[in-house]
DNA sequence: TGGAAAGATGATTTTTTTATCAAGATATTG
DNA sequence: CAATATCTTGATAAAAAAATCATCTTTCCA
């Protein structure tokens, strides 16, 4: 579904928001704790960086920022810049046009994939997953 | 959402689905009329006859079969031999388990959208498919 | 001002996926 | 039984994705 270079995004990037937002993260630091292969995450990061969506410091006590609030990144932010939208509304048939008009034999059932696909990446927050992340496993008594 | 092969893999037994059950359909004449490439196809025949979706036949007046009809086929049996089922539904975090007990931060998030992938593929007939392909556009009057 | 701590970058490697090629095995038909 | 049509198989290649390596640049701080 996401493909491994999106979960590594989605990954650093929550271990970011969780970090606070006082002092950068080390690359490091988010390749330790997300186990994402650290010359790996450092590309991401630097695209991540270059998509706007961090701010980046080098030096001593450099490292990563969100660029804006947890509250503004969509899920959708992160991964477009390693993911190929049009690839991913693509028609199964290989159909130019594969609309509601012009549909083709799957599309009806297909599109409700899409769509609950899209909208979770437009709608969720790096916030809300972040703070899920935190808070842990749900808030029931426990068992036993 | 759906990998190459699977998509080929889907688009050739739609098209073997709409030839009727008499005659073996050439995998040569599935590769010219569903745009994947020739040789390509024919691996992807050959898995699908192995994971007893297909039937084969070699010489003259052979090809390729539905082992069963149509309709007691899913989309999901059709892609199984070319997915790594647990690789879909594993945790973007990674976690080992990842549950509604023990959710990671985009578990209710993500969650939708896996179940929506899984009931496309548990709940979709090949049948369904090869039909409303055969249709085509939806049945409202023409425009203008 | 020079050394260490970071990120930045480009080249390279490995792995996986997709695709092609060529030579087989089997069935039909005349 | 020979020719042809078909699928089968294994080797190989090409492309894309994931991962690694070495080197560079910037920044801080003693």
């Amino acid at each position: 579904m996401l493909t491994t270079t999106s979960e590594y995004a989605i990954r650093a990037l929550v271990y970011i928001a969780q970090q606070g937002e006082d002092e950068p993260v080390l690359a490091r630091e988010i390749a330790t704790n997300t186990g994402v292969p650290g010359n790996y995450i450092s590309k991401i990061l630097r695209d991540l960086a270059h998509g706007g969506i961090l701010t980046s410091t080098r030096g001593v006590g450099g490292g990563f920022k969100l660029a804006r609030p947890a509250k503004q990144i969509k899920l959708g932010d992160i991964v477009t810049p390693f993911e190929n939208v049009a690839h991913r509304n693509r028609c199964p048939f290989g159909n130019d046009v594969c609309s509601d008009d012009h549909p083709c034999g799957a599309h009806t059932h297909y599109k409700t994939v899409k769509n609950a696909y899209n909208k979770f990446l437009d709608k969720t927050t790096l916030q809300a997953v972040a703070q899920s992340q935190l808070r842990g496993p749900k808030k029931t008594r426990k068992k036993k």
